[in-house]
RNA sequence: GGGAGUUUAGCUCAGCUGGGAGAGCGUCUGCCUUACAAGCAGAAUGUCGGCGGUUCGAUCCCGUCAACUCCCACCA
């Protein structure tokens, strides 16, 4: 065991971290093996975009699912951690787009074939970043089972799946209002909407009736969509304009005579009471239009430029029209007034641009029959989620689904599968490449131009990735999965489609449990944005202080669901927490060097092995609990502690003089066989919060196995769990306190050490102070120590404590400042006496005696006649000094 | 306009099913004690957001108000 000497005082990450992982890897301990007779675990990563770097949001996410998957890979699992990355249509697309902008080109002179073999071509050479990253944060994925959501794989199943719906008829086209957006150039669906609170203004308009006898005031936030008026609305029930309801108008500028319809849509305490409609750019009025038969003129092109329709203002920019309109209106008497006004107004998710609600002819997902089981699930807890609360947020969003619009106008994505006969007009949706028409037989075919958005083969991911549509192994032995872990930002984008699909298409929720996490905040609070700049790079971190320390302090000090803010504090408080693991371990394999494995009938265990053995197994069995609730922050505090203070404070500190040798020889050889022992576990048991160091360690300690990864979880053994032997170790533990308490206020200097007297009135107690002797006098940095049953004659000159009844003396002749000593002592007494007040109050209780369980009531009586048993023992000393 | 979350020590946060609050960091004091100064020992600090209610007893349950944060929503 030469390597101790080898060990540095600081722990340093960066060799230990490489090191292992590429063993890991290259050994496969990460592979999904699927042995008969076992459990099975699974999880599938949430597929970062190919076009992504590791943020710290993936950092968390991917923390938590390692940290599930190597507890159940530990515990005998079979386990699954499904890795891979998503096409990103729109990311991914603009990534290239502006490669070939810097080259003076575009898509459309390259043609769509070249475009998508530049776009695979960049996905070969830059779409591995985030996986690599993945493998410095620690993730043990199972990297032979990567998928990529545009591979062969997940296509097919894509294909599989729109026929489906398709063939179901929940697939239907059609023209209807859109989120279009000017910048990407296609489509994108509700969600991906961003409603932006904007101050901007309100124009008032004035639209003639048709025999020029009467007018309307109408109000509008878009003047330049009044090109595309084909009526005006007012409510039935509105006085003010109940007379004009049939009649017809004249919309100014345009000349187009259009109807005033009557519509409950319309409030009649909003604006003017009266509403322009524009079916073709708002969608409200295209629904109304609907209801109206009004007909629809797109005035805005998807450039967001005004259309020949437009008139004099063709070709004019949106905003510019809506402007120069402005002007117009103005001097033609039509605008009336113009009013500051708030309103939400739809941005593009990814570029920002405001949104164009129009027209068009587009593929939808009919989501009320597919909602409905998914709402379903929920309720019959097929699927839970963790937190529970999240369970609402979901529901409410499928309860008001509406449906999803799914082509997209781009290039790199699924194409949807549908065939068009150029000939007989013939709609072909077929699962394999389409070149005949099926009807008249005409080779003039063509592939809808369109792509699928991104969110419906990520809808696929749980299922397709195992092989769907085949009934393959890895179906039947992961699927469904255990847990789906992801931020509470994607539950709508991914989690409710993917549970919509699964069961669709496979009948079953895809995972049991979802488990939700929030954002990682900067230390302000704020949201980490490119915009704010304020992001911190994962791999900088990881850099600096390691992945373990980077993991540790993502998971802990947060509750499930709750947002974690990034502090740096936070980060040296974890680093300072690998660093206190790897010297604890120095100072085990510095006194190890002899180390010889102790049969079970030569041990000789004091008190304190039989504590930390009995603490070692009761923090076994909190962790392994709240790992089964999720609670991952708990049960790494619950590590932290035990390492920290019961390992490291208390159980080194007490067991040194063994190891030292100065007691018995089988004694010494118990304490190496304990220390190792537990040390051990205890690395197992904090594996997977920190797979790197927890295996450097548990590589030097005496083991079994090739790797910490596939050693065995340490489950509990309740019966070395003894209350019993914690109460007397507290005892221990409180008289020590105790001594160093006084000699810190007595200000002893630690060179100077003291004798101490303790009297101890129960026999049992006696036993213990006398077993626990050396511990007292190493840890309380005494010379002498003597414990007796009862003292006859109490030393006149003392710093003295109460503890528990036992009574502490530490006669500093000579050191003592007799007045502090008394103010010391009765400020004890005031302690104490508030003790008992509030005890005594509380059992003269008539409602607390009658009503409160009876072990609360003995509980609160013990704690009284300690506290007077206290207060005795302190009063005759004080009188003692008062004499 | 709905809904959710948060409000606990100077800061960041824990606190499981009600029996009078904890950690880390920071602060103060003393220590380079042969694993660790990224450390050790000791200390101080809280009307557990406000107000009501239920209860023998409330940081925890209920109601209400306030502040902050976030999500959802088609109000021209």
């Amino acid at each position: 065991m030469d390597e101790s000497k080898n060990l540095s005082k600081v722990y340093d990450p960066k060799q230990v971290e490489e090191h292992w992982y590429s063993i890991w890897e290259t050994n496969k301990y990460f592979a999904g093996r699927m042995d008969e007779g076992k459990e099975n675990f699974s999880i599938v990563m949430p597929p970062p975009n190919v076009t992504g770097k590791l943020h710290m949001g993936h950092a968390m996410d991917n923390t938590m699912q390692d940290i599930l998957v190597r507890y159940k890979r530990l515990c005998g699992f079979n386990t699954l951690w499904v890795p891979g990355t998503d096409h990103a249509g729109i990311a991914t697309q603009a990534k290239v787009e502006a490669q070939l902008k810097e080259e003076g080109t575009n898509r459309y002179e390259v043609g769509r074939e070249e475009f998508l073999r530049r776009t695979w071509a960049w996905k070969e050479e830059y779409g591995n970043t985030i996986t690599t990253q993945l493998r410095k944060l620690g993730s043990s994925c199972d990297w032979d089972r990567e998928r990529f959501t545009m591979d062969e794989g997940c296509s097919k199943a894509v294909r599989e799946a729109f026929v489906r719906l398709y063939e179901k008829g929940l697939i239907y086209q059609g023209n209807y209002i859109v989120n279009w957006c000017p910048h990407c150039q296609t489509t994108i669906s509700d969600i991906e909407v961003e409603h932006v609170d904007q101050d901007g203004k309100i124009y008032y308009f004035r639209y003639p009736t048709e025999d020029g006898t009467d007018s309307i005031e109408i109000a509008t936030t878009r003047p330049e969509t009044m090109l595309g008026d084909t009526a005006v609305a007012v409510h039935p029930e509105d006085d003010r304009y109940k007379h004009l309801i049939g009649k017809n108008l004249v919309l100014p500028v345009v000349g187009r005579v259009i109807p005033i319809v009557a519509d409950e849509y319309v409030e009649k305490e909003f604006g003017t009471g009266a509403v322009k409609i524009t079916p073709a750019h708002d969608p409200n009025d295209f629904e109304l239009g609907n209801r109206h038969n009004l007909p629809q003129v797109v005035v805005i092109d998807k450039q967001g430029k005004m259309n020949d329709l437009a008139g004099k203002y063709a070709g004019m920019d949106r905003y510019d029209c809506r402007k120069q309109l402005v002007e117009d209106l103005t001097a033609s008497g039509v605008l009336t007034k113009i009013e500051d006004h708030q309103n939400s107004v739809g941005h593009c998710y990814r570029c920002h641009t405001v949104i164009e609600p129009l027209v068009s002819k587009q593929w939808f997902v009919k989501m009320e029959p597919l909602a409905k089981p998914a709402i379903e699930a929920a309720h019959t807890g097929a699927v839970n989620f963790v937190p529970e609360r999240f369970t609402k947020i979901y529901l409410g969003w499928l309860e008001n689904i509406r449906d999803w619009c799914i082509s997209r106008q781009l290039w790199w994505g699924h194409r949807i599968p549908v065939w068009y006969c150029q000939d007989c007009g013939e709609v072909m949706c077929s699962t394999t490449d389409v070149d005949t028409c099926t009807k008249c037989g005409s080779k003039n075919v063509e592939q809808d131009p369109d792509v699928l958005d991104t969110w419906f083969s990520s809808g696929l991911w749980p299922f397709s990735t195992m092989g769907w549509p085949e009934q393959t192994k890895e179906l039947e032995t992961f699927y469904p999965t255990s847990v789906l872990v992801t931020g509470r930002d994607i539950i709508f984008f991914w989690v409710a489609r993917m549970l919509f699909d699964a069961l669709e298409f496979t009948g079953k929720s895809p995972f049991h449990d979802v488990l939700i996490h929030g954002l990682v905040l900067d230390s302000q609070g704020r949201k980490m944005s490119k915009s704010l700049g304020n992001g911190i790079d994962p791999l900088q971190v990881i850099e600096e202080y390691g992945a373990d320390t980077l993991r540790f302090m993502l998971i802990t000090g947060n509750t499930p669901g709750n947002d974690l803010r990034f502090q740096n504090e936070r980060l040296e408080a974890s680093r300072n927490f690998a660093n206190k693991i790897w010297n604890a371990t120095r100072f085990v394999l510095m006194n190890l060097e002899d180390y010889e494995p102790v049969a079970a009938d030569q041990m000789e265990y004091t008190l304190a092995d039989k504590w930390i053995i009995s603490r070692f197994n009761s923090v076994a069995k909190d962790v392994a609990s709240r790992m089964e609730g999720y609670d991952l922050g708990g049960a790494a505090n619950t590590l932290y502690e035990f390492i920290w203070d019961g390992f490291c404070d208390w159980y080194i500190e007490m067991v040194k003089p063994r190891l030292y040798g100065k007691e018995t020889e089988a004694s010494r050889r118990t304490a190496q066989q304990v220390i190792a022992t537990v040390l051990r576990d205890t690395m197992i048991l904090l594996h997977p919060f920190m797979p790197f160091i927890t295996e450097e360690i548990w590589q030097h300690l005496p083991h079994e196995g090739e790797t910490i990864m596939l050693t065995q979880w340490p489950a509990a053994d309740e019966s070395a769990i003894s209350a019993e032997t914690e109460a007397q170790m507290a005892v221990v533990m409180n008289v020590i306190r105790a001594i160093r308490n006084m000699r810190s206020e007595m200000n002893v200097p630690l060179g100077k050490k003291a004798d101490c007297i303790i009297a101890a009135n129960k026999e049992d107690l006696l036993a213990v102070l006398n077993e626990t002797a050396p511990y007292i006098i190493n840890l309380g940095t005494l010379e002498t120590l003597d414990v007796k049953f009862t003292l006859e004659d109490k030393p006149d000159q003392a710093v003295t404590a109460v503890v528990q009844g036992i009574e502490i003396f530490l006669p500093l002749r000579g050191l003592i400042d007799m007045d502090k000593e008394i103010a010391r002592l009765q400020k004890e007494v005031e302690k104490v006496n508030k003790e008992i007040e509030r005890l005594e109050k509380k059992l003269n209780n008539e409602g607390f005696v009658a009503k409160a369980p009876a072990d609360v009531i003995a509980g609160e009586k013990e704690k009284l006649a300690k506290y007077q048993d206290s207060k005795a023992a302190l009063v005759s000393r004080l009188e003692s000094y008062q004499k």
